[in-house]
DNA sequence: GTTCCACCGGAAACGGGGGACC
DNA sequence: GGTCCCCCGTTTCCGGTGGAAC
């Protein structure tokens, strides 16, 4: 059944990437300069997840780096590297320049130093979710530093913008834009036909079951290709040749569950009390909420602590904030 | 329409933990 | 071993907001 498991995952790099020819030629124009040895302009990519922004960015680099011999290149998630050391320990680790950098004692200023005396060939950086750096000095930082290129990735423009400051801004403003929407029903399709070509049995499914997927799917290919291969799991466990509509229907939900399920494995013990009390009482309002956190847990952190693991619960879309003010609830999504 | 206040989130301070240095 | 410095999760403080109550 699964001849290559590697193109089922959500790392995977395809050989070439389909309907965002429009994304990708702007893409490679910000790039070109690279293949001159010099600086690309700034490329920000906007757009809902599972839009292929991150697939593109890396893809696009992949491509490069076929063309042009001497290319440094770090991928970042700010989402995990959220400080301002943190997102520069990552960015040097590209460069292989972080061995005696300790995470507790090295100041962050030693870390753009060491930046700022890189002279190594073109450095193209991809910051993953920039939106979540709490610090955005940062973008300055690469900004003012010569011979980094940045590509950055975000979900929503104008929450991104309305949170910098001017100068940024304006710098922000002058990078070339390239705006992703959702994948449309067919083009999630085909997207599924390559994923089975290259990597399962042939007729393994029929147009009308990669139809369903992608209809389930919503237009979001990482959800899409999550229930593919759930499918094709329990297809490969069961040791059948073809995947039965019941398989397809039960890794439906099971491929969503498996994107949440990603996300919930990252949170921290307190961050998953406060999702378990969520998912048991919908709606459920602030002043309940952090009383029953203080019930379940033994060293309960402060309100404002809380407000924060909410916001991050909600940025992971796993959960929902309704109204304002004392009319806020908060419910699973 | 006005007042009240629950709630939010930014900014700054605090303190734990760990490496460097003497 | 003591002290200093640094990062970072957490806490404290507080002004702004908007729905609820009057």
């Amino acid at each position: 059944m699964i001849q290559d498991a590697r193109v089922l995952q959500d790392e995977f790099i395809p050989r070439e990437v389909e309907h965002r020819d429009h994304e990708m030629n702007a893409l490679s124009r910000a790039l070109a300069p690279v293949t001159a040895n010099e600086p690309a302009e700034t490329a920000f990519l906007f757009g809902p997840s599972g839009a292929g922004k991150t697939c593109l960015a890396r893809y696009a680099l992949a491509r490069l780096r076929e063309a042009v011999i001497d290319l440094n290149y770090q991928y970042v998630n700010c989402w995990q590297d959220y400080t301002r050391f943190r997102a520069l320990y990552r960015i040097l680790e590209g460069i292989g320049s972080t061995a005696d950098i300790h995470r507790q004692s090295t100041p962050t200023d030693a870390l753009l130093e060491r930046l700022a005396t890189y002279d190594g060939p073109e450095f193209v950086v991809i910051l993953d979710e920039v939106d979540q750096l709490h610090d955005d000095d940062l973008l300055y930082d690469l900004y003012r530093t010569v011979g980094i290129s940045m590509i950055l990735i975000a979900n929503r423009e104008e929450e991104l913008f309305a949170r910098l400051d001017n100068r940024l801004v304006s710098r922000l403003h002058a990078a070339t834009r390239i705006r992703f929407e959702k994948y449309e029903l067919n083009e999630l399709v085909s997207i599924l036909e390559d994923r089975v070509r290259w990597g399962l049995d042939e007729d393994v499914l029929s147009r009308k079951q990669l139809e369903w997927i992608a209809d389930a799917a919503a237009g979001d290919a990482r959800v899409a290709i999550g229930i593919l291969r759930s499918a094709a799991r329990e297809a490969e466990q069961d040791d059948v040749e073809t995947i039965p509509d019941e398989t397809v229907e039960a890794a439906i939900p099971r491929g969503r569950q498996e994107v949440k399920d990603k996300n919930i494995d990252q949170l921290t013990p307190h961050q998953k009390v406060l999702y378990e009390i969520i998912r048991e009482n919908d709606g459920v309002a602030p002043n309940l909420l952090y009383a029953e956190y203080n019930e379940r847990v033994a060293e309960p952190r402060a309100e404002r602590t809380v407000r924060n693991h909410l916001t991050k619960l909600a940025h992971y879309n796993l959960i929902e904030k309704h109204g304002k003010g004392r009319g806020r609830t908060y419910s699973l999504v």
